[in-house]
DNA sequence: GTTCCCCTGCGG
DNA sequence: CCGCAGGGGAAC
């Protein structure tokens, strides 16, 4: 999924969710590759914890715990937190549009092999699972006051840069602005989606290097990608994919863009044919015409 | 810096 | 059947 505004969309409907419950059970799946903290100790250190704040750092989620340790989530590619009992995650309607599944998809929701993470409260609520197919999500117990490297090693969040960070980490550097874009070090919270789109607005072609590129457009850039971020934070976030909100409904972001999975296609603005390319070892969209 | 890998599902 | 997918870390 999920890049930084899929990530702050199910912040924002966690948050009012989650805060204030006491956790009074665990189901864990076996141990697996996303599992930095065993089952076993997760279940141990979590029951009986209150949940006590939600914060995003980039696209981490960090659940604060009555006793100061924390939950370090990670959704990976195809990682969902959802809310039990209602509307099936397991599979999207095509091409949907607007905020809810249709009723036929109103199907019984219940834990599957998919499933790493159940917890459920003392106020016998709906509880919360953490669901991911490809196990490239990563969730970890940090024990009081801990950090975590991968949290250290981050840049400032996109949403909080204003592209003097980013063109900070120009300095001596040759690789594509997409790359620096999808590394988490300079800015943080950009992926392949919002790279593309920001990339196109702000006129610059993915495989521009860095080294021709000047402070004034970092700038531009920066200002984009947090505009395109804003307006998908809005609209519920991209669901290309899996991404679904902890209610299981779609955001509609993906009707908006302008480049990302849009080759062959005519460009918004000129008509240009998009094209595609791989940079960075990811797949990138762009219009020839409108970036240089 | 690229390349490969973790893993599962889907579309061509 | 093969190639590809919103991520990211390790190994060349």
């Amino acid at each position: 999924m999920p890049e930084l505004p899929e990530v702050e969309v199910t912040k924002r409907y966690l948050e009012p969710f989650l805060v204030q419950r006491q956790i009074n059970k665990v189901i864990v799946s076996a141990d697996n590759y996303l599992f930095l903290t065993p089952p076993k100790e997760l279940k141990q250190q979590l029951h009986g914890r209150t949940i006590q704040v939600l914060e995003r750092r980039a696209k981490y989620l960090l659940v604060g715990l009555d006793n100061q340790s924390r939950i370090l989530l990670h959704l990976g590619m195809t990682g969902q937190l959802l809310t039990a009992n209602v509307p099936s995650p397991l599979r999207l309607l095509s091409s949907t549009t607007g905020a809810s599944l249709t009723p036929e998809a109103q199907v019984a929701f219940r834990p599957d092999e998919h499933t790493h993470l159940q917890l459920g409260f003392s106020d016998q609520g709906p509880e919360v699972w953490f669901r991911d197919p490809r196990k490239f999500g990563k969730v970890k117990w940090l024990k009081p006051g801990a950090s975590d490297e991968r949290l250290d090693k981050l840049g400032i969040d996109a949403l909080e840069a204003d592209g003097s960070e980013l063109f900070a980490a120009f300095r001596k550097r040759k690789i594509a602005i997409k790359a620096l874009l999808l590394q988490q070090t300079a800015l943080a919270g950009v992926g392949n989606i919002y790279a593309d789109e920001g990339l196109f607005l702000a006129q610059i072609h993915p495989e521009r290097s860095v080294a021709d590129v000047k402070l004034a457009e970092c700038r531009q850039l920066v200002k984009f990608i947090q505009q395109v971020m804003e307006r998908s934070i809005e609209t519920g976030g991209s669901s290309i994919s899996d991404f679904v909100k902890p209610d299981g409904s779609q955001g509609s972001y993906q009707d908006e863009r302008q480049v990302y999975a849009r080759q062959g296609m005519p460009c918004r603005v000129c008509k240009t044919t998009i094209m595609h390319t791989v940079v960075a070892t990811r797949s990138t969209h762009y219009c020839p015409k409108c970036q240089r």
